[in-house]
DNA sequence: CGAATGATTTGCGTTAGCGCAAATCAGTCT
DNA sequence: AGACTGATTTGCGCTAACGCAAATCATTCG
């Protein structure tokens, strides 16, 4: 990818966006990328965080593992997201691991060159802390969620979350343009395997989802999903 | 509290440690006082956000109602902390309600006057990325907890994470210097009231914790605390 | 002081959702 | 095509924790 079509590729970013054209340039020829294969990792939890980078393309999921073994999906991330910033700022290991769930361009940035731009270019810093700032709402709204409802209304939250940050409208439905698996769902949700399949089961066979095995997920009546997550 | 006091306590605050004397000052100069009785509010969840706050001294519980009418404990905040900023920062309505446990004083300044100080003192924007990433890192940490751990670990994280935050030691143990109630626990680790009572009455009688009823809870083994929160 | 108010404790029946196990299925590799 | 691998489905029993209700206790207020 040269700059020219990286800076294309920032300029629609949400961290980017708005920017002089001419600094965009600038940060874009200050990148470096790495292309993900799927299932390869950008990072692992617990590397001591040196690099800032942004989705181009494609799809990460970030995961994390606790001391006794067991994983929870904090978020997937998509183009124009950005990825370590958070750990990086604060100068601690990075908490968990991005693992590419398709193949995935991302652009780099060293924690010194980013500082540096972060200085000459006021404006990023806002725009992270804009950025920190979505992220603890997410973190508190989904904390709420998972202290005071049920699993049924979790898991319809969580897929609706993934619809509003990645659906792609088809004419059935909204799609979920990358592989998500049950495992996923229950990692994202607090709850087991095996409860999500018996709930996406029950979905299905009421007609409002649709997901051949290993096609992607659709979600056939958004509006219903919406109730059921909101039902009191 | 003049100046001269109010510059004093900013000292302290892990918002304003390390900055230039003179700064202080002028940023303690720029500060209005608010003096909360015990269960006032600072404001209320979904007022527009106006102001920064940060506590002098005191305590305030950070609460967050649910559509559903359910509350949350989000955190507790003590001297040094910062309030409201993140909705400030994001330019939404406050997203929950702190209330006053005890006696507290607040400073607080507009949301301009902030940006001012802050571009005047780009550290300052620094230190508010460092609270937010911790911020971050905290809800992280909760969401792990109550997704994969049971209830019992989770109160004892909790209690834990009290005391790391405000513990204060006497000598027969570590004490929480304000009142928490038996339904702020449980509104802390997405549980009921009647199994963090339980739970603690368990603990009572194990000598772990001592807590006459309306008195502050006090940690009379903090080891065995952490040897439950740790427990595979 | 005695009543009233609110927090806490505790017993008990219920249940949502877990955990195990086995079967099934889809896609891949040879 | 046939074997293999990993994901998904589903049945079944179990239990942690909830939810209700009643009793107890502490504190405040008249």
């Amino acid at each position: 990818m040269d700059t020219e079509a990286r800076a294309a590729v920032l300029k629609r970013s949400a961290f980017f966006h708005g920017l002089n054209a001419a600094i965009v340039d600038k940060i874009a020829a200050a990148a470096l990328e790495r292309l993900l294969k799927p299932n390869e990792t950008l990072f692992q939890q617990g590397d001591p965080s040196t690099h800032h980078y942004i989705v181009a393309w494609g799809r990460l999921r970030l995961d994390q593992t606790t001391p006794d073994g067991k994983n929870i999906v904090l978020r997937f991330m998509g183009p124009g997201d950005l990825v370590g910033s958070v750990a990086v700022f604060r100068s601690i290991p990075y908490p968990a691991t991005p693992t590419a769930v398709e193949e995935t361009r991302v652009f780099q940035w060293t924690s010194d060159r980013m500082n540096e731009l972060m200085s000459e270019y006021p404006v990023l810093a806002a725009k992270a802390m804009a950025m920190m700032g979505g992220r603890i709402g997410e973190l508190q709204e989904r904390l709420q969620q998972i202290s005071t409802q049920q699993v049924e209304r979790r898991i319809a939250a969580a897929i609706l979350r993934i619809v509003a940050q990645s659906g792609r409208k088809t004419d059935v439905g909204v799609e979920i343009p990358f592989p998500l698996s049950r495992q996923d769902l229950a990692e994202m949700t607090g709850t087991t395997l095996h409860t999500v399949s018996r709930t996406l089961s029950a979905w299905i066979d009421e007609g409002v989802l649709e997901g051949k095995r290993s096609s992607h997920l659709v979600v056939l009546k958004p509006h219903r999903l919406m109730q059921i997550a909101e039902q009191a």
